[in-house]
DNA sequence: TTTAAAAATGACAGCGCTGTCAATTTTATT
DNA sequence: AATAAAATTGACAGCGCTGTCATTTTTAAA
């Protein structure tokens, strides 16, 4: 029923070495043979045995992802992208939710790495921003990429997928800018997240580019959801210098603060434009849709978890930095002032 | 460093066979040994190795779960479920996302069965609700387990975990009667999805047991999305016979509705309640949060995955039929009528 | 052409476990 | 105490592949 390397070995008339050799992409194998073996192996519809392949070879036919993110969205995009890669590269994904905050993470994810024949891990925020935990993983002798937000590597430990956040913050500031908003509210995610600390320089970026005074006062603290839209807005539109336009630091926050604008009986966005950032299903859901930043996520995964079998064949270098910048989309959230 | 089969059988006194029986449970063993085996097996943080137990013998370790659910939530909790069952277990499990209207899907798994060495499947609506696909499956000699919308299995093909959806939307309806409200709105699911069928028919008896006469120009046609939600309650809110609360067949639905009676200027729950379904995430973000029905899905898919693994070693009937009832949660989108 | 070096290919062991079946020990029976 | 039956344990092959190293073939150099 299901071939096996002898099969092919047989029919294409050579040795299972040789057809070892042309499935796992070495040299010296020569072109004419290995397209006898090719061919076989289609014929047959031939697909490598992993578990044979774990347990005779040297090198992991797996890598791993942990995720620890409360945003289902985000794993979900993340997930589906390295498991894009996996089926491209006949790689087997381990998958591994887990709390950042448990005090034996560190032991778990040890354990799984001994346990199991892991080529490397990718690793999203919390635990890319982790440099002591991308540090222990590296002592254990597995390849690591880490998806994070910023525009510059930290470090040379292990390759980076930096999503440049202010890049694309300079760019929804901007937009706004042009719309002529000069008084631009902006309610922050949880500042222990790069992507907060990120997206807010790319802010104050545009307006010094546009010599347009910072106002602290309409920064406003915040976390990743839709009640700290609320009151983000709620207090923005409060004070003195009340904003025309408001920059939320993801959709959940954009559309918080789209409905504590109902509320308040303020129209959007005839009387507020409102931002967010990510393009998530939830920016779609809204009335009206959000003006937002797509981020490609299963992209962005995809390419980490290439970027990771790639290294675990060596042949990739440790210091590889890829960027990706959320694009700006406009949609229905953002307009001229027009009072 | 990993300690093999071998080097418990050593510091046990015993042959790798026994080490091997202790460690699948099987009987043949007397307890005295069973023990030595035990000790030498925790002092050596052994863990049997996957790809040799796939290679060496004719049982699986792996379970696979595939979905094709653009709500995320739902696919995450479902894994999460699942991936406990794995764990304690120790077994594998691999992620397989595609698309049910895709053509290929069922060359497709068939594929993913014949080359991956798969105990069974666990299938979440809309695979579990295709008889074909569910005996297609069968015939490929894997187990299946169907997590489906319903009070009575379909059929003994494969184990059922049944969600009934009837009694919980029976119980949100009765706590809108117990409430006060006769003119009950309802928006529908996709009318394709047992879920979406099981809940009007839930609504349906509930208000035949408190003999209130059906009002179908109060059943509103939609799917699961905020803008049906939208869409619905405006609906609703135009018509003669207008109602005093609305049962939305998901939270998305619920939240649509909330959106649109703030429009249309309809202070929830005061004037208008409204329910929604499954307790996601997105209920308590909404404002009021929302009175809902929880569906406890991780537990859910753990006990599928559970069970599912118990039929892979034989230790299962085919015909088990769990039920889960999704539990009322008030929370304050509903009142008693107030006008 | 001959010969050495390089490239291509193959033979074979063994990864860590399970299945089979044989050897041993225990228990029950006479 | 002797014997048969049953329960327990172990020896060994082999799952499908890769790593090592020997062998053969090709290519380059003399």
């Amino acid at each position: 029923m299901k071939a096996t390397i002898n099969d092919v070995a047989k029919q294409a008339g050579v040795s299972i070495k040789t057809v070892s050799r042309v499935m796992n992409n070495e040299p010296s194998v020569r072109q004419p043979t290995r397209e006898k073996v090719m061919d076989a192996v289609k014929s047959l519809n031939y697909q490598p045995n992993l578990a044979a392949r774990n347990l005779a070879g040297t090198k992991a036919y797996s890598i791993a992802f942990i995720y620890d993110n409360p945003n289902a969205y985000y794993v979900i995009d993340m997930q589906n992208g390295i498991l894009a890669a996996c089926k491209k590269q006949g790689f087997e994904l381990l998958i591994h939710p887990c709390s950042s905050k448990s005090t034996n993470i560190l032991e778990e994810i040890t354990n799984m790495v001994k346990h199991s024949r892991i080529a490397g891990l990718v690793l999203t925020p919390p635990f890319s921003e982790m440099p002591d935990f991308v540090q222990h993983l590296l002592d254990l002798d597995v390849d690591v990429v880490r998806i994070m937000s910023g525009d510059v590597a930290p470090d040379e430990l292990a390759p980076c997928i930096m999503v440049n956040d202010h890049q694309a913050a300079m760019s929804i500031t901007q937009h706004l800018i042009d719309l002529g908003h000069t008084n631009i509210g902006f309610i922050a995610g949880q500042s222990e997240h790069m992507s907060t600390v990120e997206r807010l320089r790319g802010y104050k970026q545009a307006l010094k580019l546009n010599n347009i005074k910072l106002d602290e006062r309409l920064i406003i603290d915040g976390e990743y959801s839709f009640e700290s839209g609320v009151h983000g807005a709620k207090q923005l539109m409060a004070e003195d210098n009340r904003p025309t336009a408001i920059f939320s630091c993801n959709d959940e926050i954009a559309a918080g603060a789209l409905f504590a604008s109902r509320l308040m009986g303020i129209s959007i966005p005839e009387q507020l434009s409102i931002t967010g950032f990510e393009n998530s299903p939830f920016s779609r859901q809204t009335w009206p849709r959000l003006t937002t930043a797509n981020q490609p996520n299963p992209k962005i995964a995809e390419g980490a978890a290439t970027l990771l079998i790639a290294q675990a064949r060596k042949q990739a270098a440790k210091n590889i930095i890829t960027q990706y910048t959320p694009q700006l989309i406009v949609r229905d959230s953002t307009s001229q002032i027009n009072e």
